[in-house]
DNA sequence: CCTTTTCTGTAGTGGTCGGTACATATTGAG
DNA sequence: CTCAATATGTACCGACCACTACAGAAAAGG
């Protein structure tokens, strides 16, 4: 098994320089040349290893979403309630997207923002990834429904989509440099309101 | 006076074409190639009226604010009360985001998160808009808090940020596609939390 | 050993980018 | 009319883009 040259480079390092660089730069603004000098790699060994450069995005966006957002998102399942839930979820997001040392944001955000619509592939993804996200929360909201939690309003998708436009503002924020304490009080506004909603 | 061959196009309404595709494509996919064909302009002519890429943008963005952004604006200023004010400012840009027949989503928010780092003319414009923004919502707390109008918070500042980001949160979703409905729907829910903030 | 398979480094591919040189055309000033 | 000033269309610039052809290197199977 395994017959031939083996390969020079750690696969899953090179993957989490790419991610860390798509995260930095977005997609559209990461180059082939940037990702072979900061990884050290050539493009030949680029290409045979990933494909192409969307293909290379995606699976940087699924470490992503694994490694990186998964935090968020166990942090929204795992709350006793969907209010400790989504507490958690934007607050472990704001320390992702202003983490010491990391890039600022998030990959996701910026690269709706920034992909050309010709690259599908890349389009694709991030339209799934965001009905993922959307999906998370609605099911957290009508498990907390079900278990007799008071919630802000009856409907589950409106208050999904409110609250994933709250992680999408703070990330926007982060990227425009917004310090980490600036977004944990608008973090807070955001909870009062919910506490205002379900307590009146 | 004006000597020399007259222009033989009307530079406002190649600006206003610029305008659209940059709202439409984002800064960095929106090319030269881009608006010489869709405006009917050959490089040389942009390049003598508009100077460059990054001047023509921000010319462009500057009519946006004057003209599209301008309706917010001018909604949240004038309003008798600043809740009045940021409903209406929420509200108008739902109705500028997803404009039958116009590019969806916002201009500035979308060249935010896509154009280069390098490009310091346009970042830093777009820094200096940002900054009026947040300037403007600050104020107009300000003045309700003088005239004794109850607030969601006495922290003005967070106040204006955390109203700026739900724009930015509208202007991310009207670009991945959520109809004007839904967006209608979290502007419902913001100003429900906002009375329940205020009259508790 | 030799062959097959896979990867690596060099050196490109055609295409597009933002921007421009240059000759020509069209105006007002004198 | 002539001249200076400005705009236009053609045709191009070097730089960079994502991507790859190709030859040689390094492994396993025989």
């Amino acid at each position: 098994m395994a017959r031939g040259r083996p390969r020079s480079f750690d696969r899953d390092a090179a993957l989490d320089g790419a991610m860390r660089l798509f995260w930095t730069r977005g997609y559209q603004d990461t180059s082939i040349s940037d990702l072979t000098e900061h990884l050290g790699i050539a493009s030949p060994s680029l290409y045979a290893a990933f494909g192409s450069k969307s293909a290379l995005f995606c699976e940087a966006a699924d470490l992503y979403q694994a490694r990186e957002g998964g935090r968020p998102g166990v942090a929204l399942a795992a709350a006793p309630t969907a209010r400790a839930g989504v507490a958690a979820l934007l607050r472990e997001n704001v320390a992702l997207f202003t983490r010491r040392g990391g890039p600022r944001g998030c990959l996701l955000t910026r690269a709706t923002l920034s992909c050309p619509p010709s690259d599908t592939a890349v389009v694709e993804y991030l339209d799934r990834s965001r009905r993922d996200r959307l999906t998370a929360l609605r099911s957290r909201f009508r498990a907390a429904a079900a278990a007799g939690e008071p919630l802000p309003s009856d409907d589950h998708d409106t208050l999904a989509q409110h609250y994933d436009a709250q992680v999408q503002g703070l990330a926007v924020r982060a990227l425009e440099g917004a310090p980490r304490a600036a977004l944990l009080r608008t973090v807070d506004l955001t909870m009062t309101a919910w506490d205002a909603m379900t307590t009146r």
